[in-house]
RNA sequence: GCCGAGGUGGUGAAAUGGUAUACACGCUGGACUUAAAAUCCAGUGGGAUUUUCCCAUGCGGGUUCGAGUCCCGCCCUCGGCACCA
């Protein structure tokens, strides 16, 4: 009988199902195992084989886990709000509920095929209401601790999805999904405060077991710097400068400056400090608030002029590096606090408004953009680091890197380190700065003006104001019955045209009140799902604390590197959040992150926007589930992107039939006495496939640990190799061995012919209640071994000899070969021996 | 520009500083077959004067008895960040 995988397959996925092989118990007492998948946004095209390659992986480890005799948690759910479902809804002109219940299916047919040990009863649903009544009431959590807020913003806007973005969300200044160029609008915004938590965002990162270059990233993306703020006063131009029309308190605030103060000051971040005595002049960015003040009757002209010209240009163009910097005088002055020099105060267009204090010092000799511009404009350029040898260190141009100190007053001769913290002390002890960390990072922008999302459970009243949703009346339900959820063209929610979802009653004072239209971001509904799991049908909390302090932290988390900023630091940031909010114990969600490669495919990334995208149905039809399994971990490393092709699937699936074939012919042969001369060789030859077998079980455990799942597979195909030329009768062991190693990323062959070599056993037993083989680590050491030969490095011939041959033995061994004589015509010219016990041994001549 | 990953046969790729090219795909030849598919066997980096030898891991140097692997300097590909003061 050959292998028939079509009919296997489903015997064993309806066998499994039936016995709820893959539920877990919360058993306390066994040591667990939390295995994630980052969950899929259920897409219309379903799952490609990029997708079922990450899911492979980690079916693999958490069934070798099992094995182990880890209880093991491996749920699978649907990050189902949002954007992308939203769109997809759109362009086919169905309802996202509709479509994404359908696309769901199809999806989950897909998994289960695929035959993924899923606990299918803990499935959840970010857009259903039992799910997202718990993201809305996180919301009040955050809002009550003041971590929830509105404010007037400036945000991106997509003309074409006709929605706000976050910052996250604009790539190149371009819609991250259609790729339209965006717009800023001012709109009322909600944000969480992640600000508040960027430090321990950056120091928790030390000890988490993730690839590098994630950290890094997140690192990068959350910016911190140390510098040092302080003030300049303003000496205003020959005729005074403009009066302005109006400033207000918040501003005010933002500069750090008192309105009534005869002289103006402007706020200065650096994290150069040290290079302060080389400020030639100082710039602000073209959008600063203080410039009506600071311009002078001179310059007027040009200064308006200028802030409108950019005005008019696109932020893409302003941000590309090959735009040529441009700027405008302003007539006024600065006193540099440290010198006393006076120093024009210019607006150029490469300072930005949103970092630091949207004004610097510029030391054209120091850093490079402020050279260009000097350069261009014709300011001064004074040198104030030398490098450490003494000599002069702007030769070829602005010299950025820390030196020794010069023309600096009373702090020449010091490390540029040193006069750091020496000159910002000086400055603190004159009241004039201080030291002060920045960041990159800014809050996150959570509303949409979207319909398919969680509302945001505010409610607004005339008499009363702004209002948190009780929580007994959550979830605050999405309107399901409604005709029109198009974006609308003024920026408004489609919820504002809805009359029955907006009415309601204030909370506080019993009268009409409006609720909030704007919905949550579905990166909120994926920041915490990793906790719902564990209770995922819990009406009465959000969860249960004892068990989540049980399954938490996930120890194994799998997922593609796209989401190596946005979703992984949302999700540590609520982790933190709902740490002081005393709902868990554990301040980091993934101890133990893994990023897959992606699959390309004629050379691009597989999406569904390029159309390469390779399904899976066809292949489980034709080669089976485990074939694609097989293979798509056989492609390559793990963590690197790899080609897909479809004809390498076939050598798995002779594998597969190679496999079948030595069960077969095992249990049809039956035993033959064998004479005495016979028995010996099949003694001899059972010694060496029992190490084989040995050696296997060491590199396959080795190896699936370390995520090396392509040699996993080699080195299992070499083994099978091996046994299927053996002129014996192969032991029953050594079959179950590989029957057992194979088993997590070839569960239904070898959960069938494990139940072949054990017809005895019900279909209620399982491979997977078998413990995971060990191997006895002195079956391995080899007694013999092959002696390399080098002449002068070179190999030049092997011979078989004793595996504790001692350097003498060897040697004598070695010289008097017949083939090595030829090499060496004479003993004098050996002019060195090396010899590596266990190895080789080199002649050096 | 900065940071990270990488460059090995026709292809996907293996190699604790120690036999470079394991494993697999493809290809070539053969067996079986009326034929094809499937399967099995053999071969498969390049070159040569072919029992053997020489050359090959992006390029150029170096360290070493010995380098794909370590060091220095380049080139190329991919990913991330990018006027962040």
């Amino acid at each position: 009988m050959s292998y028939l995988h079509q009919k296997i397959e489903k015997k064993w996925q309806k066998i499994w199902e039936k016995n709820q092989s893959h539920k877990t118990r919360n058993v306390f007492k066994k040591r667990k195992f939390y295995c994630l998948d980052m969950f899929p946004y259920p897409s219309g095209e379903g799952l490609h084989v990029g997708h079922m390659r990450g899911y492979s992986y980690s079916d693999a480890i958490a069934r070798k886990k099992k094995m182990e005799g880890y209880n093991v948690l491996h749920p699978m759910g649907w990050d189902a709000f949002g954007l992308p479902a939203e769109n997809f809804a759109l362009k086919h002109t169905i309802h996202p509920a509709k479509s994404t219940k359908k696309n769901i299916e199809n999806i989950k047919k897909q998994l289960k095929a695929a035959g993924f040990m899923y606990d299918w009863d803990r499935e959840i649903n970010s857009s259903s209401s039992e799910y997202y009544k718990w993201t809305q009431w996180l919301f009040l959590e955050f809002y009550k601790k003041g971590l929830a807020y509105q404010k007037e913003a400036p945000i991106n806007f997509c003309t074409s999805c006709k929605a706000s973005l976050a910052n996250e969300e604009v790539i190149e200044g371009k819609c991250e999904r259609c790729g339209t160029l965006t717009i800023k609008k001012n709109l009322k915004q909600w944000f969480f405060k992640i600000t508040k938590y960027a430090d321990q965002l950056v120091d928790d990162l030390e000890n988490l077991d993730w690839p590098e270059k994630v950290k890094t990233m997140q690192k990068n993306w959350i910016g911190r710097s140390y510098g040092t703020e302080f003030f300049m006063q303003v000496l205003h131009g020959e005729k005074g400068a403009m009066k302005p029309e109006k400033i207000d308190k918040f501003t005010c605030q933002w500069l750090g400056i008192n309105l009534d103060e005869e002289l103006v000051k402007i706020k200065i971040f650096t994290t150069r400090i040290d290079t302060v005595f080389g400020m030639t002049y100082a710039v602000l960015a073209p959008e600063h608030p203080l410039i009506p003040y600071l311009t002078t009757e001179k310059y007027k002209k040009d200064v308006e002029k200028y802030i409108e010209k950019i005005r008019d240009i696109s932020e893409i163009e302003r941000m590309s590096q090959e735009k040529e910097k441009t700027g405008v005088f302003t007539g006024s002055y600065a006193i540099n606090p440290l010198n006393g020099n006076k120093i024009p105060i210019w607006i150029a267009d490469y300072v930005l408004l949103e970092y630091g204090t949207g004004a610097i010092m510029a030391v054209p000799a120091h850093d490079e953009r402020d050279f260009v511009f000097a350069e261009k404009y014709g300011l001064e350029i004074i040198e104030v680091i030398k490098l450490e040898n003494g000599k002069s260190s702007i030769e070829n141009g602005a010299f950025i890197e820390d030196g020794i100190l010069i023309g600096s007053g009373e702090f020449d001769q010091l490390s540029s380190e040193v006069a750091r913290e020496k000159i910002t002390q000086w400055l603190e002890n004159q009241g004039l700065g201080y030291g002060i960390k920045k960041y990159k990072l800014r809050d996150w922008l959570i509303s949409r003006q979207r319909y398919w999302g969680a509302p945001i459970p505010i409610i607004y009243c005339n008499q009363c104001g702004e209002i948190p949703a009780p929580e007994e009346d959550l979830p605050i339900k999405l309107p399901e019955n409604i005709q029109n959820f198009n974006p609308t063209s003024d920026g408004k929610s489609p919820l504002a045209n809805i009359d029955e979802f907006i009415g309601t009653k204030c909370p506080s004072c019993g009268g009409y009140a409006k609720r909030e239209t704007d919905t949550i971001s579905q990166w909120v509904c994926s920041s915490w799902y990793f906790t719902r799991y564990i209770d995922s049908k819990n009406s009465k909390e959000i969860f249960n604390k004892k068990k989540v302090k049980h399954w938490l932290p996930v120890d194994l988390y799998i997922g593609g590197v796209e989401h190596a900023i946005l979703h992984l630091l949302y999700a540590r940031f609520f982790t933190k959040v709902m740490l002081d909010l005393n709902l868990t114990e554990f301040s980091e969600p993934f101890i133990h992150l893994f990023n897959q490669g992606m699959v390309y495919y004629k050379g691009m990334k597989m999406s569904k926007s390029k159309g390469n995208v390779v399904n899976p149905d066809e292949f489980f039809e034709k080669y089976g589930a485990d074939s694609m399994r097989i293979y798509s971990l056989f492609m390559g490393p793990a963590e690197q992107d790899v080609e897909w092709n479809d004809q390498g699937v076939i050598g798995v699936y002779r594998f597969l039939q190679k496999i079948w074939n030595i069960v077969k012919k095992h249990q049809s042969t039956v035993e033959q006495p064998l004479d005495n001369i016979k028995k010996m060789e099949q003694l001899k030859h059972s010694k060496k496939l029992e190490q084989l077998m040995h050696k296997t079980i060491k590199k396959v455990s080795d190896d699936i640990d370390n995520f090396k799942f392509n040699t996993v597979i080699s080195c299992l195909m070499e083994y099978v190799n091996k046994i299927q030329n053996s002129e014996f009768r192969i032991q029953k062991l050594e079959i179950e061995i590989l029957i057992k190693l194979l088993a997590p990323i070839a569960p239904h062959i070898c959960e069938e012919l494990w139940h072949q070599l054990h017809p005895e056993i019900s279909e209620k037993e399982s491979i997977f209640n078998q413990p995971w083989p060990k191997y006895d680590p002195d079956l391995i050491i080899e007694e013999k071994f092959e002696l390399v030969i080098q002449i002068n490095g070179k190999m030049r011939h092997s011979i078989e000899t004793e595996k504790n041959i001692s350097e003498i033995e060897a040697k004598e061994l070695v010289l008097k070969n017949e083939k090595i004589k030829k090499w060496i015509l004479d003993e004098t010219q050996i002019k060195k021996i090396i010899f590596i016990p266990g190895r080789l041994i080199n002649i050096v001549i």
